[in-house]
DNA sequence: CCTACCGATCGGTAGG
DNA sequence: CCTACCGATCGGTAGG
């Protein structure tokens, strides 16, 4: 009883370099933070953070297993569920975008800092994202079977969807846009996807 | 007249060494990778690079100017032509897919790559950046004006094109889509951009 | 959590 | 273009 509090305090320290290492990677990059940055933020010396995380690898593979855990749940409650094709297409994408805005720090990993990831994390995150992919391409498959949406090459209509999804964690490309709610920015970017821009 | 030969031979070495620097820079980043990494591409030894570039930092300096030039010239091209707003709209797609498939490699270290610049480049590309996206959105909004796109947020549609244009340089988003030409893929993107996926 | 420290690697220079 | 080398910084450990 008594030991619960410092248990939970170093629970939440570690969670608390997590979450700034994240902010860090994303301005700088995963390469370009040095520990003695991470520590900087967190108010302590660099050799103190070894007390919470085992090494800066591990800050890398807990955030993008993490961030791979959710999408991969997301995908695949969705392909069971009993609905109309586009409506489960629609729903994976609605998905996507939520996971990717709740994450915003870590979502930004995905874009390239996964390449730093050394054996054996490194092939089951690409594993994980190619069955995401595949997954994913199946709703679009479906869809583009059933009518729903236009026909086409499925993985490049998928490339095509995720790449306006991931202006999310672009959203340096124009920094305006974070006025935006995030329910505006997921009907915005729906819209994109189904109807295009013209009028 | 005889001495144009050595000349040319170190003008190609240089073009040799920057270009096989933006294809490492593709795996791994430019952080990532070492003077000696680039080297054992070019099968010297690392400090023989120095012979053709002053640094690590004036090779992520020369490809980043170079590709910053073709877009901000392709942009101005653009603004001043005699068009409907419509035309001169997918005109600039069509320009920003254009030098992205052209550049592939180098297209990429837009992508987190130009973090790592040094003063005083990185504000000279930060503006140079800003120049072109306002420039680009004073296409869209012209466009949405004249009633030849959908109303909505300038900055956030704007975001959208950029994105789908970006799919690009994130190919190993969906590798498979390597099948698919160059010109096949720029009407995909344009068709998806003006008309979205829906049947 | 800190001080002290280490081996490895990095970008880069000198000098030929 | 190479060998030899250097100062700085890195991630990480020992020991308290």
């Amino acid at each position: 009883m008594t030991n619960t509090k410092p248990e939970e305090q170093t629970l939440s320290k570690r969670e608390f370099i997590l979450e700034e290492a994240a902010k860090l990677f994303v301005v700088k990059g995963f390469k370009a933070t040095s520990m003695k940055d991470i520590a900087a933020v967190i108010g302590v010396e660099a050799a103190s953070l070894y007390n919470h995380i085992k090494n800066k690898q591990e800050i890398l593979v807990v955030l993008l297993g993490g961030l791979a855990d959710r999408f991969s749940i997301g995908i695949h409650e969705i392909v069971v569920k009993k609905a109309s094709s586009r409506e489960k297409l629609e729903e994976a994408i609605r998905m996507h975008i939520k996971v990717s805005l709740e994450n915003r720090n870590k979502t930004h990993l995905i874009l390239e800092d996964w390449k730093q990831l050394e054996e054996p994390e490194l092939t089951r995150y690409l594993t994980l994202r190619k069955e995401y992919q595949d997954l994913f391409k199946g709703l679009v498959i479906d869809a583009i079977n059933s009518g729903a949406i236009k026909k086409g090459n499925p993985e490049l209509i998928l490339n095509h969807i995720l790449s306006s999804v991931r202006s999310i964690y672009n959203q340096y490309l124009y920094s305006n846009t974070s006025k935006v709610s995030a329910q505006e920015y997921e009907e915005s970017i729906i819209d994109f996807i189904f109807q295009g821009i013209s009028g």
